[in-house]
DNA sequence: GAAGATTCGTTGCAAATGCTACGAGGTCAA
DNA sequence: TTGACCTCGTAGCATTTGCAACGAATCTTC
């Protein structure tokens, strides 16, 4: 107690990959988001929901959790509000009745020919931020995300079955 | 209606920087968060004062908000949750007694001893997988984090005061 | 073809989060 | 020294998030 400070690790959170990870993702996805909320009104997750909508054209709930890195809880919700904003419409799959087919609607794909522009428009600014850096940083996250992509040896493989479209 | 689908502009989810930088921050943090969490029961925004006090000592609630890219209610809120545990002291600033002095208790100090190696673990597991790879995405990093650090600019510069130690 | 296990999507509930307003303390200027 | 203004930290409130449980539909196995 009387010893001003003991001897714990040096540690330096500023240079912490997870913690600088998090900085930098919570700051260039707000930055976007503030754009598309304000002009819009929508979040994060529908905007995801959206992005693979416009992507893939007619999918499953199931189908959008495991390509857009959500939880089917997030997906249902925001499949809900989006749906009652009448951006995307919510049918049942003749075949099998437990799945939800979404799809955009008119007016949802008319929010995307602005949406769409916007984000890409933002893809610009960052690689001109980043410069030269782009590669690395790209190369980085290639290598971080492959970990998790597929799972792998782990309760058997999961077949990604492609909507029929 | 009758089209399939229409022109909307072409653009890949999976390889957008903001996505890419929010899974993998997710990911990473959450896979280290699990580990803390489960062994100490703390939380990410508790971590990230933890560290900020091993590392810098005895310092106000502003000065974590500035360093460790929180705002002020998560790092009070944290705060309040690790003084009821026990883990940090809040004492009076005497001379500015609307500042509130954050430091370690013995025991908050004997968790860091446990907490800290294992951050650094991981860390180094993260170095070992990114291989080559690490120079880049660090470079990247760096390039995204400058163009915030200090908003410039913008309602006259902050001054930085280090704490007295 | 019936019981049991699995999958899909949704929802209830508790906890976490973000915004905003607030009170206490401090600074500055007349 | 008084009053206007600022800064620090906290707390109320509405929204969002995460977990876990659920009902419905399907698949499996005997």
């Amino acid at each position: 107690m009387a010893d001003d400070r003991p001897h714990l690790p040096a540690f330096d959170l500023a240079g912490f990959t997870p913690y600088r990870l998090a900085v930098a993702a919570k700051r260039t996805s707000e930055e976007l988001a503030r754009q598309y909320r304000a002009r819009f009104g929508i979040s994060i997750p529908e905007w995801r929901v959206l992005v693979h909508l416009a992507h893939a054209g007619d999918v499953s709930v199931r189908d959008i959790e495991a390509r857009v890195a959500m939880e089917k809880y997030e997906v249902s919700r925001a499949a809900k509000r989006l749906a009652g904003a009448g951006l995307i419409v919510k049918r049942a799959h003749e075949g099998d009745r437990r799945l939800v087919r979404l799809a955009l609607t008119a007016e949802g794909e008319a929010l995307m020919r602005d949406l769409l522009p916007l984000a890409q428009a933002y893809q610009e600014e960052i690689d001109r931020r980043l410069g030269a850096a782009l590669t690395g940083l790209e190369a980085g996250l290639d290598r971080l995300l492959a970990d998790w992509e597929i799972p792998a040896t782990e309760g058997g493989g999961r077949v990604w079955h492609e909507p029929e479209v």
